[in-house]
DNA sequence: GGAGAATCGTCACCGAAGCGACCATTCTGC
DNA sequence: GCAGAATGGTCGCTTCGGTGACGATTCTCC
C-alpha cells in the first residue's frame, strides 16, 4: 500500500463518517433488545478485526471506537466513532469480511447484533429494516452531497472544517498534524501550512498534539462562506 | 449555480451511476409487480421532475433515462442510466422532493412503484425490504471504493476509464468533449489534451462529437495499470 | 449554399497541492 | 536526565489542472 492510498482511506474515513448513520430512537433500540446484547470493551481491546468473517454489527452506546485498516506499512486510522454509530453492518449484509478492524480507545459499550439474529430480526420486524433502508439510503445521499462538497474546496477549507468538528469541549482538537492529513486526505505539509494560515489570522493555537480555537467565527466564516448552497 | 457546481453534480453522476444499483432477481420483480406498473414514455417526456413531491420510484425495464438538474443557467445532465436502474428511491424514502429530473431519451419502459404501495409492500415483505437494504448498503460501500479510485487519479486516467465504459459496440462515444468534462468533473481544456495525448498514442480517433476506440489495450493499460488493487 | 451556433484544438498563465529535505521541538522509556 | 523517536515548522521544486482567449472546424436550419 503506497502512500496516496494510505490518504484514501483515511479521506473515505471523514467522508464517510458513520456518526449519523442509524437514526434509531429508544424505542427502536428496545426492539432490538431481544436480538442482541451489550458489550463492554475495555480500551485497545477490539470488537472486531478486519478480514474475520462479519458475525455482527454493532451500535456504538458509550465511548469511541476507531476503525483502522492494516497495513504492512503500519496500522491507518480510518475513522473514529462516538455514540449513536452503527459499524460492521455494510460487510455483515453484504456477508464480507470486515473491511476494517474496530478498536475501543475508550471504555465501550456497545450493542452487539449477531448476523443470525439480525436477519431474523429484520425479517420478522420490517419496520426496523426500512428504518435500517431509509438510514442507508440517507448515508448514500448524504455521502453524496459531502463529497461533493469536499470536491473544489482547498485544503484550508477542509482542515477549517475538521477542526470544527473534531474541537472538544474544550476548543482542542487531540490529534497529530500527521493524523489530520490523513483524515483530509492530504499531506502533513499542506496541512501545516494551512493550520500557520489560520494561526496567523489568529483562528487558533498550536502546539504539540494539540489544537486549539481562539476565535470560532473565522473557522465558520471559512467553511461556510465558500460552501455553495446544496 | 456556479461552474464549479457544473462539475460536481456531473462528476457526482459518473461516481454514482446507478446502474448496478438493485441487483434485483426477475422473481423479485414479480414479488413487486402487485404493487406497481408499467409506464411507457416516449422520448422527451418526464418521469418525473426535480422539485416535485416524490410519489413513486421507478425500476427501468428498458431504454435509456437521464437525469438532470435544472439551473437558471441550463440543464446540467447528471446521469444516463439503462434498464435495470432504480431512480427516485433516495427521494422517495427521505419524503424529500425528487433531488434531479428524469427524462425519457428513448422509448422507455419502466416499473413504477408508487410511494403508498412501497412503503406497504416492503411492510409487508421484509424479504424485499432487505433485498433493498443490501443493494443500499452495497451501494454505498461501492460508491465509497469508487470515489477512492477516482481520488487521486489524473485526468488521462479517467478520461480512458469513462471512454471505455462508454463506448457502444462500435468502439465509439458518442458525446461532446463538453459532456465528456462534466462528467469527470473536470474541463472541457484539460479533457481535450487529454484526448489528445491519447490519439498522439494511437490510442483513439477524435472527430465532431465523436471518440473512437483504436486500440482499446493501451486505454486499459492507462486505466488499470495506475489503479492500486483494493 | 450561407449565416450563426456548436464544437474542437491549442496556447499561455497561474494557483493549489504533492513531495522531498532539513532542522527544531517535544515526548517517552530507560 | 538522556538518547532516540515522534512531531512540528518551513523551504523549494514540480506537476496537475483550472481559466481565459483565440481561431479552426463542423453542424444546423433556413
Amino acid at each position: 500500500m503506497d502512500i496516496a492510498e494510505h490518504q484514501h482511506f483515511a479521506w473515505l474515513a471523514r467522508s464517510f463518517g458513520r456518526t449519523d448513520y442509524l437514526p434509531l430512537t429508544a424505542e427502536d433500540l428496545d426492539a432490538l433488545g431481544a436480538a442482541g446484547e451489550y458489550v463492554d470493551k475495555y480500551p485497545g481491546t477490539h470488537l472486531f478485526k478486519e478480514g474475520e468473517e462479519s458475525i455482527a454489527a454493532y451500535v456504538v452506546k458509550a465511548g469511541d471506537v476507531e476503525l483502522y485498516r492494516s497495513r504492512p506499512d503500519g496500522d491507518l486510522v480510518v475513522g473514529r466513532v462516538g455514540p449513536g454509530a452503527v459499524i460492521g453492518d455494510i460487510a455483515l449484509f453484504q456477508g464480507a469480511p470486515y473491511i476494517s478492524s474496530a478498536k475501543a480507545v475508550e471504555p465501550v459499550t456497545a450493542f452487539r447484533l449477531d448476523r443470525s439474529k439480525l436477519l431474523l430480526l429484520l425479517t420478522e420486524h420490517p419496520v426496523i429494516a426500512m428504518r435500517w433502508l431509509v438510514a442507508g439510503l440517507n448515508q448514500l445521499e448524504a455521502t453524496q452531497r459531502h463529497v461533493i462538497r469536499l470536491m473544489h474546496r482547498t485544503v484550508i477549507e477542509q482542515v477549517a472544517e475538521l477542526i470544527l468538528d473534531e474541537a472538544d469541549r474544550f476548543g482542542e482538537v487531540r490529534l497529530s498534524q500527521t493524523s489530520l492529513a490523513n483524515l483530509l486526505g492530504s499531506t502533513r505539509q499542506t496541512v501545516n501550512q494551512a493550520l500557520s494560515q489560520l494561526r496567523k489570522a489568529g483562528a487558533i493555537e498550536t502546539g504539540y498534539r494539540v489544537i486549539r480555537v481562539v476565535n470560532r467565527n473565522i473557522l465558520e466564516t471559512l467553511v461556510t462562506g465558500s460552501v455553495p448552497a446544496l
